[in-house]
RNA sequence: AGCCCUGUAGUUCAAUGGAUAGAAUAGAAGUUUCCUAAACUUUAGAUGCAAGUUCGAUUCUUGUCGGGGCUACCA
């Protein structure tokens, strides 16, 4: 069943009786009718007035008339200029609601058996997890949902930057300041851990600089050579010749990010299907660029750097490999990009999230792939997102001026707790319950909050301000739900068998019913459009939507009455259709629904 | 300097070239003998500026003025 199809079908063969005018069904524009008017779906008639010669409300007029006598769909109709609103019929919105209602999970496409790959999260290995990577995560695991949603296998993926100098500084402030100790001994969290010597080296290595530049040195040479620098670079050389000792420490300290990492994943409810490591990728691109060099793909500086040009294409030069040989970001990420295709080779599309501020690395990155002659290059697509920004302007994690993941969810934990009880909604909760509920709102809200924005665009936060609970809001939607879960429960209990309604032919619906029921076919619609358009936000909009409409019909329909008759029943069992909607919307956002609230 | 993104109510976000530019929040005024008031109703408030294309422009083009990013032998 297609609601738009089946219009477009009644318009295309009423322009034909009535004005022997052939239509494509292409050129038929049909919208959902606009707030302030009455219908459901509207014709815009301006495109043929050319072709027609008459004016569009006259067109509207005869159109509207035909298709309510003659279409089984259509019941009636205004027009307004170059506008016809057509409103639904009620035997054929039963229709529709008894053909979704017969559907197990309606929206969601069966198997196609194509496969693709998304990346997210891809942290590094010295700094924990901010309000960045939530963004980052939320939008790739959302993405991976809908993807499975129209049909896909989805393979999730990380890649983690767990080497370089970048680590071998911890290491260094480790030997230097660590005595010894370990997450366990200190009582923290083994990624803030590690991201505690991170700082200890940069604090250090500042005064040392400090030191030098007072000595007459400039800050650009001080940079490079202070003795805790000089350390870090032999740390870096010693773990390239797979020296025991470095390679052990290097070992226990990303163990120890690891398990950081993964217990805010298990927080956040966020799990992966393959980690890839840069450790075990950059050889691989390494060899690839020197392959490139030999068909002459890439070439080589006097200073033994090698480069690709891509000037023809638009682009600057870029490096490949530095003059010592060592190889750069560019480099892993070739690596990378094959290795994975050789690991799945029945994937068809490979999806990066990753930050806007690196479009123009991304462009480049496929850009090479293509000149290697990799055919799935142009397979390959960049999932670009925008910054969060605070008040105070962009997040900084050099500077430390970042919110911090745990801290923030930490927060949203203790605010939701707090609400609750001011609500008095525990007041006869069992206690074992609670500190889920509080996990449920909290994290409801924040995920809701990073991905109802459109992901290209930048974001503010303000950590002086919470994030709401009312409103647009994640809380508002696991509200809604909590309501209908109890109507359900009560419909139950009094052994009424919603399910099985039969609605006869003569069955009237109101207009709110009709409009739920219309909203509740669009999901399907909504399914496809958030993929073509990369958008979680696509969906987060739609079941806010929806949640708007039933809240108006809860609140001016009462649905237990004492009679319980076939209405109550609808009413029922619309309510259970718009609750397990709402469920499977929320599942795509990752996004849990407590059963009472 | 070049390239890319971006500019919508006080604030945070919407609007596949369509109608009177939607929500939320903050503001003002209401709705609890009745299925959960984290809800609902009413009200006031915005497209940076200037041209162009079009029956029609927040959307496309050009110019202009703001904001951000990238153009690193950092990742």
């Amino acid at each position: 069943m297609n609601i738009l199809n089946d219009i477009k079908l009644e318009i295309q063969s009423a322009l034909k009786v009535i004005f022997t005018y052939e239509c494509h069904l292409e050129n038929i524009t049909l919208e959902e009718t606009i707030k302030n008017y009455d219908g459901f779906y509207t014709f815009i008639i301006f495109p043929h007035t050319s072709n027609l010669k008459q004016k569009p409300e006259h067109i509207g007029e005869k159109l509207g008339e035909y298709l309510t006598v003659n279409s089984s769909i259509i019941s009636d109709f205004n027009v307004v200029k170059g506008f016809l609103n057509l409103d639904l019929s009620d035997n054929y919105l039963i229709s529709i609601f008894n053909h979704i209602s017969n559907h197990k999970s309606w929206g969601y496409k069966s198997s196609s058996g194509k496969e693709v790959m998304v990346e997210f999260s891809s942290p590094n290995t010295n700094k924990p997890l901010h309000l960045g990577h939530m963004r980052n995560i939320f939008l790739g695991y959302s993405l991976s949902k809908i993807l499975e949603a129209n049909g896909y296998k989805v393979h999730k993926v990380q890649i983690i930057n767990d080497r370089g100098i970048h680590i071998c500084k911890s290491m260094v402030a480790w030997n230097l300041f660590g005595n010894n100790e370990t997450p366990k001994s200190s009582g923290m969290k083994g990624d803030k851990f590690v991201g505690k010597f991170y700082v200890m080296f940069e604090n250090e290595h500042k005064k040392q600089v400090d030191k030098l530049v007072n000595n007459g040195i400039s800050e650009e040479e001080a940079n490079l050579s202070t003795g805790i620098m000089k350390m870090a670079k032999d740390v870096l050389l010693k773990w390239e010749n797979k020296e025991n000792q470095t390679v052990a420490l290097w070992k226990k300290m990303n163990g120890w990010v690891y398990e950081g990492f993964q217990s805010t994943y298990d927080l956040i409810d966020v799990s992966f299907d393959k980690n890839y490591y840069e450790s075990e990728t950059y050889l691989l691109g390494k060899s690839k660029i020197q392959k490139g060099l030999k068909n002459e793909i890439f070439y080589k500086e006097k200073d033994n750097s090698v480069w690709v040009d891509l000037t023809e294409d638009g682009y600057d030069k870029k490096i490949l490999l530095r003059s010592d040989g060592t190889s750069v970001y560019m480099t892993q990420d070739i690596g990378t990009a094959i290795k994975r295709f050789e690991d799945f080779p029945k994937i068809i599309k490979q999806i990066y999230t990753v930050g806007s501020e690196q479009d123009y690395h991304f462009k480049i990155l496929f850009k090479i792939l293509e000149k290697l002659n990799y055919n799935w290059a142009k397979e390959c697509f960049h999932l670009s997102y925008g910054m969060i920004d605070l008040p105070s302007g962009k997040m900084k994690s050099r500077e430390g001026i970042v919110v911090d993941a745990d801290q923030l969810i930490y927060n949203m934990i203790q605010t939701a707790k707090k609400r609750t009880n001011e609500l008095g909604k525990l007041d006869d909760f069992q206690n074992d319950n609670s500190e889920d509920l509080y996990n449920i709102i909290a994290l409801g809200a924040l995920k809701y909050f990073l991905l109802k924005v459109d992901p290209k665009k930048r974001m503010l936060f303000d950590p002086e301000e919470s994030i709401d609970f009312q409103g647009n809001t994640g809380p508002f939607i696991q509200y809604t739900y909590a309501r209908i879960l109890s109507l359900i429960k009560r419909g139950d209990s009094l052994n009424l068998d919603y399910k099985n309604i039969d609605l006869s032919k003569n069955f009237q619906l109101t207009n709110i019913q009709k409009k739920i029921i219309n909203h509740v076919y669009l999901f399907s619609d909504t399914i496809k459009l958030s993929l073509d358009m990369y958008s979680p936000a696509v969906i987060a909009k739609y079941v806010y939507d929806l949640c708007k409409l039933y809240n108006n019909f809860y609140q001016e329909n009462k649905i237990f009455d004492g009679k319980e008759d076939v209405t109550s029943l609808f009413k029922i069992k619309l309510s259970y259709m718009v609750s397990k909607i709402i469920k499977s919307a929320l599942y795509l956002l990752n996004i849990n629904l407590p059963n009472r609230m």
